[in-house]
DNA sequence: TGCGTAGCGAGAACACCGTTCTTGACATCC
DNA sequence: GGATGTCAAGAACGGTGTTCTCGCTACGCA
């Protein structure tokens, strides 16, 4: 196990600290970063930024995984403080986990569940990060295990391949929970942090766990 | 009632024709809209523009606003073909007209409920068509005036005040439940338009059918 | 130990962008 | 018919992403 090379090692500092840097100004001046800005801060040319990322849509992947990998350890880190054994508690950790994760990095978020940039595609390489959230919350409801009403439901074939993975199948009635769960996750925390809910300007909190309540009882998880 | 002088017309179809072309552009790259690219397809120098709008925000504001008045009117008359008894029928085809309105105008829709642009902050103007699509919802489940089984909620106010405006006040449960609805439709809309939603390529349409009698019966409304 | 090479930052260059200002032409109104 | 206001054009400014070439430095290998 050869020591990586102080060459590489500086390397890898100096990506980070690009990375850090952009995360500054994607914090103060929305999703329209630039380089040469960035460069500035950096006592750099911006040229010399080409030598670490290819391009700048390279760059905003970078931190778009990034930022998956610490909503997802957000979440998880919130969840893992409840005892295995609350349910409800671990299914509200998490929600909350990734709504103050959203709410104070909300331009990072916005880059993950926001409009995607134009020209760019998200590379395969995020697909396995967005997905971290959704099984921790399909965990959730796998534990509890309650037996559901049927519901009349359309093929999940690939969630079910995705939790399959894990540990065996999942009741389609509970996937579609999970879905509806998910959804509603998100689609509240689009409308806060984005700012399109001009409505209920007081006693957010309380409305966001309200209804992540209102979708725990949805999954079956117990009072 | 004099006439509109003849300037004042052709200076108002200029500006129609600036925005249709803008939408274009719009639809092809994404939310970087470029003032010179939009002037060059009209034959026209960049700065010339700015005798219509008087600046890029501007001109995405007018865009804005058209596409929430666009949205509205689509769901509209899709609802408004369907016969006033029928509150299920009515309320999946106003899901149905925002979805079919989203995927046709995929820009726009994330022009309105996709991450905000940087520097760029809603006016006034955007506020109140940003509100008929709920209260399009919120009347079909007033109509259905059901009882709902009491849950603890969080105050309302804001919605309570905008409902209000119409016809009276509207019991916090029912105003809970549109709520829950609106936001799950606009999270799944945001899912499928901004291809987050690697899952359940087939079948979509049938996923969404399904999620929005869930809501509906979620709202209270008879099947 | 010395040398070739690969990685690095600087800087110039290119094509594009939003925006401002000035200039000259044209239509409109008194 | 002359004054006025609107219009398009064009140049200019500072900013952007990206590419290329240039020296320089430090590493790896003989």
């Amino acid at each position: 196990m050869s020591a990586p090379s102080l060459r590489a090692r500086v390397r890898s500092e100096m990506s980070q600290e690009i990375k850090a840097v952009a995360r500054r100004h994607l914090a103060a001046d929305g999703a329209n970063l630039s380089l040469r800005a960035v460069a500035r801060d950096l006592d750099i040319v911006a040229s010399a930024l080409y030598r670490y990322f290819p391009s700048r849509d390279a760059l905003l992947t970078a931190l778009i995984i990034d930022a998956y990998d610490d909503l997802a350890a957000a979440a998880g880190a919130a969840e893992s403080a409840v005892p295995r054994d609350d349910l409800r508690g671990r299914w509200i950790a998490v929600c909350r986990g990734v709504r103050e994760w959203a709410l104070a990095h909300p331009a990072e978020y916005g880059l993950i569940y926001g409009s995607p940039v134009p020209g760019y595609a998200a590379p395969p390489d995020t697909v396995e990060p967005a997905t971290k959230v959704i099984l921790l919350l399909a965990a959730i409801v796998a534990d509890a295990d309650p037996s559901f009403p049927a519901v009349p439901t359309a093929v999940h074939e690939d969630l079910q391949r995705l939790t399959a993975d894990r540990d065996g199948t999942m009741p389609e009635e509970q996937l579609d929970r999970v879905l509806v769960a998910w959804t509603h996750l998100y689609g509240t925390l689009n409308f806060e942090v984005f700012g399109r809910l001009t409505l209920m300007i007081e006693a957010r909190s309380a409305y966001f766990d309200h209804h992540m309540h209102l979708m725990a009882d949805l999954a079956g998880l117990p009072r």
